[in-house]
DNA sequence: GCAAACCCGACTATTCAAGTCGGGATTTTA
DNA sequence: TAAAATCCCGACTTGAATAGTCGGGTTTGC
């Protein structure tokens, strides 16, 4: 398990697509610049979430990307998932580590469960993720 | 955030050390060729757990390591603490990123809450953590 | 005195992260 | 019809970090 630049510059720039996304295509450009991230970076990200089907592009001239389902649809994790980033805290070499394996599939269940149940539509509303001190946990 | 061998092998390494104390100091060979881990390595994880006050230890012939609280009270938290192994997702450079930064800091929160749930006397048991399907969660 | 075992700072090779490059293809606009 | 805007793509580079090593010192028990 790891969280590096892939997975938040997805989620950043997923978000910043949802809450433009009433625009048209929104250029890898303008997103860059509005989050002061690498374009040439930004656009590999953005053909891992077009391949994983989040986004869909439009070539030329005021072309760009736009979700490809609402944001009530797309969570971070399918995110993360999208762009590769690890969630899997497992890693069981040898069956001797039983105990410390079921901790780590614990870990990665726990991760999963969180980012799974935040979605891109949440985000834009600034609704606190469960967890925080502002989001009340529910069942 | 991520999860690199320091952590897991200083989990693993305090387990076994738990699951061993009753038998005087245990010497880093021992938990080295029971674990499948390199000696040397293991030995300057050791040095971070000593360190941080979660191990003793006992120099000369006969000497090796010992759990300096019981295993009730050393939770996996400590360990990752101890061999700075980052748990922290937040990493909020502008504050253009006020929303993300919010999911971050609550994934932190997340796996905190479950990592400071989990004692190293629960993983002896072989009790399984909250959150996997035969642990039942608790408020 | 030797063996077992901790102690410690410094070092190495490999892997991966973060980003770049160079050019092709498509679409719109002037 | 050419230029500009923008996606498309495989390959590449540099620096940071990981995983582990090294070499020798010190302590303790036999």
């Amino acid at each position: 398990m790891r969280l590096t630049t892939r997975g938040r510059y997805a989620v950043t720039a997923m978000l910043d697509l949802a809450l433009h996304s009433e625009q048209g295509p929104v250029c890898v450009n303008a997103i860059a610049r509005r989050q002061d991230i690498s374009a040439a970076y930004l656009e590999r990200l953005f053909r891992a979430l077009r391949d994983r089907g989040l986004v869909c592009s439009t070539r030329g001239a005021r072309g760009g990307y736009e979700l490809c389902r609402c944001a009530g649809e797309i969570s971070v994790a399918d995110i993360m998932a999208a762009v590769d980033e690890p969630l899997d805290a497992t890693r069981c070499a040898s069956a001797r580590n039983r105990l410390t394996c079921e901790l780590w599939s614990g870990l990665t269940q726990h991760v999963r469960d969180y980012l799974e149940n935040v979605t891109l539509a949440q985000l834009c509303r600034g609704d606190s993720p469960p967890g925080t001190a502002a989001g009340v946990s529910k069942s």
